[in-house]
DNA sequence: GTGGTCTAGACCACG
DNA sequence: GTGGTCTAGACCACC
């Protein structure tokens, strides 16, 4: 799976990792048990500094994305159970997206149309 | 309107400004031409420096919401046509998200369901 | 002639009223020995502060487009004769804007073009 | 490339900036990737503080002309696309300067002259 | 090391 | 009284 990110972006460099990695294993490229290339690996072949790629790692091991072991290096954690609490997770997160939206007269239907078309569009692979 | 901040948090408060005053034309609790407090009165009532709420409006007025009278300080703009390019916003701002209620096994309908919760939860006033 | 400002916009209001006068001049709206509205007039019309119209209006004497009487208020003053010296103060003016230009890749005789159409365009009264 | 300002005319210092780097690319003398000094580095250069430098450089990548690279700074953006929307804006720009042109019996010739003679001025570098 | 954020306080242009 | 500009200095996130 390839890996790029935008380093004039405002978007930190070490959440663009940890974005795509949770987007490879929301649309099936990352499988649960799949092994990550390591963390010299993969900063070399992005062209980004090693801590970045330990940090984005860091932070999917807390989310519970990945696995990390000192040996064998980060793999894919098993398929992640449903979680009640992410229900208010999300609201939170929507508040301002959905805000804009109402601003902008976008109509809250089209809104999910979006969030549907964005969803096949994950599934697809991001293509 | 009342605006609060949270000052531990890591979202800046600028942000957490703009995206109050958002919230608030979308409940429609801020209305077209209706008169925003001065950068100094604001700054004053949430306790924060003059300058982050400049920023905050600064912001607002780039992004089309507040329009800023050289005579009285800062107003709501008048209500935005559609556009159609914010689908395109709206969607990359979404695939991070998205991504993870997939990784969670979020179904995408219930997505859609707090979607319109979250919708209401704004219509409403916050409330 | 109708002289309209925009309060939200950058263009401080004095510079605007100073503008359009000029323009108006310009255009051959308003002609030599013409009388000005005066200055309360001007601004009850306009909706502006008097010390705005005050501070336009003193600005076109110094710099030769009025003449002001104490009794019968502000006239245009008799057609200016030609400057040489204006040349570099135009050529000041144009230096960011042409560097601009150039940046955005529009070749130098699309300018003169685009000056030719404004120019037309202010003859024809800004129509 | 040097930059400098003036400290007691009119024009603030970040437009200062701003323009000088905006003339600087239109000469050439700053080239698509190039990067340029950290804002605390040019500040101290100049003699001016860094937010001042911060803001024109916020400035350019707003309009297009930077790249605001996480790693390294700032750099030149690519060369930009023509853009049909600069016509209107660059007409604006020109209503008040082609008017008063005109009230100084300035020919429009003349004044695409001026500007041919500020376009060469630039392609040399500003000497 | 870089820029981003926040604070604090001053002065000025504008209205 | 309003926002705009500039300065100064601090802390933090990112790399």
């Amino acid at each position: 799976m390839l890996i790029e990110v935008d380093f004039a972006g405002e978007v930190p460099i070490y959440t663009q990792v940890r974005d795509q990695i949770v987007i490879g294993i929301a649309a099936g490229l990352l499988k649960p048990g799949e092994t990550l290339p390591s963390v010299r690996r993969l900063a070399a072949d992005i062209g980004i500094n090693v801590h970045t790629v330990n940090k984005a790692y860091s932070l999917l091991r807390d989310e519970g994305f990945l696995l990390m072991d000192r040996r064998s290096g980060a793999e894919i954690a098993p398929l992640m159970t449903e979680d009640p609490s992410f229900d208010e997770l999300l609201s939170n997160k929507l508040i301002p997206v959905v805000a804009e939206a109402i601003c902008r007269r976008m109509d809250i239907e089209d809104f999910c149309l979006t969030v549907r078309k964005t969803y096949s569009f994950i599934k697809r692979g991001g293509k």
